[in-house]
DNA sequence: CAAACGTGGGG
DNA sequence: TCCCCAAGTTT
């Protein structure tokens, strides 16, 4: 075991990123909600999405009240929607199990939706200053580097492993020490093409000893990314309004208003599917299945208009291909009485939570390029 | 325990 | 253009 809170503490004095927005405080609700926009997430994407959350929901009564919409519109554009809902789940335990407080120990800490071990620690360290290790991805690749760990990462011995000399490595002031590490991991001992030369930690470093900064951690090779296929409704009612979908909590886009979608095999039509179906052609059979399956599960008299320019948006796990189809109904009254399907005039669409691609789509609508 | 879960920036 | 992957947790 390499000793490396003290050159770690030393340079984070001197090169840290102090003036980030969430190392402005201690207290315990805008520090989880960092940690929690932070899990997968670069630093520059949180920045706005946090001020502007901070702003609106200040506290955890405001984000344990607040209307889930509002919740998600906040989170828009940010992903991994389900850590907005754990988010507001989370709260409502905080005050109605916990007085109000963010727990002050691991153990209950972990029992929050959306807060695993790592997220805690980062917390109580920083909150309350308690001795606790982190273990995200800065963290991770070095202590493997200055260990030179050969083994892959994902497999439950390493990953013990490392927590246990995460835990042995972290001193008393694990606050500053968790936020030291973070930024040499983000800023030095970089994923690709680290800066050894000005790394603290370079003379005690196993990694850089043997020349394989570069090489560590072992990375596991990646299948290709199945593809999926969709058509999106675009069907405007008399006032131009458009009509969206709420989606299921659980899933791609969890509780986020989306575009009603088809797939041509009629298959199941609110999610998003699937690896087997034909392209998507633009042929008289497939309008009139679209126009049919829509009205049908929609309950509107709809007439389509015309399909446009095929588009793709690329996730972590899959490729999705889809289509806009335009429709038109004269008669709007139906689809109104339904919870989770709603008429927007597109302004209004915009200020909801909306997944990244359909706010893109909306946004170009009416004069957009 | 492998897979699900978003998006955008950088090489 | 394409591939990598980021302050992880949940199922």
């Amino acid at each position: 075991m390499i000793p490396i809170a003290e050159p770690l503490l030393a340079w984070y004095t001197r090169h840290g990123r102090h003036d980030l927005p969430w190392r402005q405080t201690r207290d315990p609700y805008p520090l989880w909600l960092a940690e929690i926009m932070l899990q997968q997430t670069r630093v520059e994407s949180v920045k706005p999405y946090y001020t502007r959350f901070l702003q609106t929901l200040p506290a955890w009564r405001a984000l344990a009240a607040a209307p889930q919409d509002q919740v998600l519109a906040l989170w828009s554009g940010l992903g991994y929607y389900t850590r907005a809902r754990n988010a507001q789940r989370a709260a409502q335990v905080v005050m109605a199990s916990f007085a109000g407080h963010f727990p002050d120990t691991l153990e209950k800490a972990v029992t929050l939706p959306g807060v695993g071990r790592s997220t805690a620690a980062a917390v109580l360290a920083s909150a309350y200053g308690q001795r606790q290790a982190i273990l995200d991805a800065n963290a991770r690749r070095v202590l493997i580097r200055s260990h030179a760990i050969d083994a892959d990462p994902k497999a439950t011995a390493t990953q013990q492993w490392l927590w246990t000399l995460a835990s042995a490595l972290t001193p008393e002031d694990a606050h500053g020490y968790n936020q030291a590490i973070q930024d040499l991991g983000a800023m030095i001992c970089t994923p690709r093409q680290p800066r050894c030369p000005d790394c603290p930690l370079a003379s005690r470093c196993k990694a850089h000893a043997q020349g394989r900064s570069h090489a560590l951690p072992v990375t596991a090779h990646k299948p290709p990314k199945p593809q999926r296929h969709t058509f999106f409704l675009l069907a405007a009612d008399p006032e131009g309004r458009i009509l969206l979908e709420k989606r299921p909590d659980s899933g791609i886009w969890g509780g986020l208003w989306c575009l009603p979608q088809a797939a041509p095999d009629g298959g199941e039509l609110s999610i998003l599917c699937n690896d087997t179906l034909p392209p998507l052609e633009d042929t008289p059979a497939v309008r009139q299945f679209l126009q049919e399956a829509w009205s049908r599960r929609l309950r509107l008299d709809l007439q389509l208009l015309a399909l446009a320019e095929e588009q793709q948006h690329v996730f972590t796990h899959f490729q999705l291909r889809f289509r806009c189809a335009h429709a038109r109904v004269l008669d709007s009254a139906v689809a109104d009485s339904a919870a989770t399907l709603r008429w927007y005039h597109p302004a209004d669409a915009l200020t909801q939570g909306l997944p990244t691609p359909i706010r893109r789509i909306l946004r170009n609508l009416g004069g957009g390029r």
